[in-house]
DNA sequence: GATATGATTGCAATCGATTACATCTGTAAC
DNA sequence: GTTACAGATGTAATCGATTGCAATCATATC
């Protein structure tokens, strides 16, 4: 490995005029930058990251902790996160948890050990362990899209899911709804919170009954929403219209539904929420609430800087807007089925 | 931040010998050892990673280059990835380059730069800019489903595509197809050829005349897809299968061609190419080749530590098994389409 | 020519670890 | 009691950068 020594050795200069050549162009004379770079040129040399990192105490990366890396609405956070990182110098370190605990303690702990300068959290787990617990106050941290449990209020980037949710609940019984279901995803979160009391809100003021009875879930997957299908659809009372709790769940509804004969949007409607790129294309498209997920990302980087560099949040909730995408798997409601 | 002096401090006992406690246990005496421990503890201590890289040389870090993230199957390999390093104490650096050349060699960089041991290259670009071509043979290299070009042939875990394609096409012909069409993705890389000469070899074989204007593509997206079927539907010549080269381009010509008034798989059959989450659960659900793409990723992870610790490898290719799906967007020709 | 000024540059300390080498201690062997 | 040796610990060098401070140099001013 060339190291700065070498490039000293050939431009004639010390140590800290190669550093200052590189990082502070302006305090070096023309002709010795000049001579810097050549020698630069010569030996290959590039800068050990590591080492000045431990000089200036900041690794420029960020640490993204995501429950997990098959749903491909993380995906188009990530990429917001990582785009935005890269502008500003930093770069990405990927932590998939799985949902274990010593995962995310594992993950969160690279920011204690200055692997990382911030974490940017996509679950609404509270990352560190007991042990941790109290240096947490240390550690810059945002999340997206969910709302961290625990005493300490981090930051969060989120959607108004009560709106959105209302907003699909309204659109349902315009189309003359009244029997719906509900295929949720983990039900210990805020959003799951959010969203079910958007739609019983819609629902009570509209002198709508539901009971708790037509909500399934348990996990945000494909299979979830299969499983869902069958459940709801085998109960006495069954739905014209389902909530599904994002686009995965949604996506293995209709897959369910109409490999059981029942027709979407003619006989029953499904409606998802994230609006992942495939929910477009399914057939039929799927209805779905449009999260800004790339600048949501966008959005969590920012402010995970500003924490770290100090820089005081003028609040401490970012919310996006919604955007309801009516497409066809959503429909007026079949009063004969 | 708490260093190493703190733990010193409250132990009574010097910087070495914590060190040793934390890394090397059995070279310290069980009292002293519980003694930095309970330091350790009191004083909330983390090792900083950056210092200690500084003077191991390692850094514990892998980078991932992603052509494109928003590419589910992608997801999959990294997932792989990233299980696999952590297992064997690495993180994972991630980034996309969006195709652009710059950020190629600025992921190639970190390599260079000590921010991370080794890359995993999802593309097939060289990923190192001129400047640092001279350096590519001290970076720990392996690429993952696509061979790298260039004069340097670097290790890779791949598929055998062409023997891949080649019973996709036995597939179609032994349904009767004779007038075949291909959405191709971006066609200047190995695999590119690779899945062209499968199909290209059975047809010559078969006494199939197929000509190259019907090859449409540019990129492995669903609007590609879609384009690619209206394009190949406006034929003279329309083709009563069509060969997409991966699913999310199978997803797109499903979509039109049905929105186009035509019957998948009466009327024109489509396979795909990688078998994605989704593609499983589309209408109809897509005939397509599954790459083990998990055990891929964690495959890359152990080629490229071997390299980095100096284990010679076994051979320079790892070649997958893939697995054709038969599902029901692939069926009999339509004689009077 | 002497002095002041600002621009360049170098010396050496520093960041927070790891580790080669030296030192010290305690026990066993003679 | 002396020697030998292993085990435990400490001292200080080191990794590869950055940076405060001091030294040097060139130019301008009187």
């Amino acid at each position: 490995m060339t190291t700065v020594k070498e490039v000293c050795r050939l431009a004639g200069v010390s140590t800290a005029t190669v550093s200052r050549a590189l990082k502070n162009p302006e305090l070096v004379s023309a002709k010795t930058r000049e001579r810097v770079f050549k020698a630069v040129q010569e030996s290959g040399y590039r800068p050990n990251m590591l080492a000045s990192s431990v000089k200036t105490g900041k690794s420029n990366s960020l640490v993204v902790l995501v429950p997990n890396l098959s749903n491909p609405f993380f995906l188009r956070i990530i990429q917001g996160i990582e785009q935005a990182a890269h502008e500003q110098g930093y770069s990405v370190l990927l932590g998939d948890t799985q949902g274990e605990p010593a995962r995310e303690h594992e993950i969160a702990g690279m920011v204690l050990s200055n692997r990382a300068d911030g974490l940017i959290h996509l679950d609404h787990s509270f990352p560190f362990s007991a042990n941790d617990a109290h240096l947490a106050d240390r550690v810059p941290v945002v999340s997206v899209c969910e709302r961290i449990k625990g005493d300490k209020e981090f930051p969060v980037i989120e959607l108004d899911n009560y709106a959105a949710t209302r907003s699909l609940a309204k659109h349902l019984v315009n189309y003359g709804h009244r029997k719906f279901g509900i295929v949720a995803g983990q039900e210990d979160s805020q959003i799951h919170h959010d969203r079910l009391a958007g739609i019983k809100d819609v629902l009570a003021i509209e002198g709508i009954r539901f009971n708790d009875d037509m909500i399934v879930g348990g996990a945000y997957s494909i299979e979830m929403g299969q499983q869902g299908a069958r459940d709801l659809m085998a109960k006495e009372n069954r739905p014209t219209a389902i909530f599904c709790f994002n686009d995965d769940i949604a996506l293995g509804t209709v897959f369910e539904l109409k490999r059981m004969g029942i027709r979407v949007p003619q006989d029953v409607s499904v409606v998802g929420f994230d609006n992942i790129k495939v929910s477009a294309f399914i057939d039929p498209p799927l209805t779905t609430i449009d999260q800004p997920a790339h600048e949501m990302g966008r959005k969590a980087v920012e402010v995970v800087l500003q924490i770290i560099n100090g820089v005081p949040l003028k609040r401490n909730r970012e919310i996006f807007p919604y955007n309801i995408l009516e497409r066809e798997s959503s429909g007026p409601v079949n009063p004969n089925f």
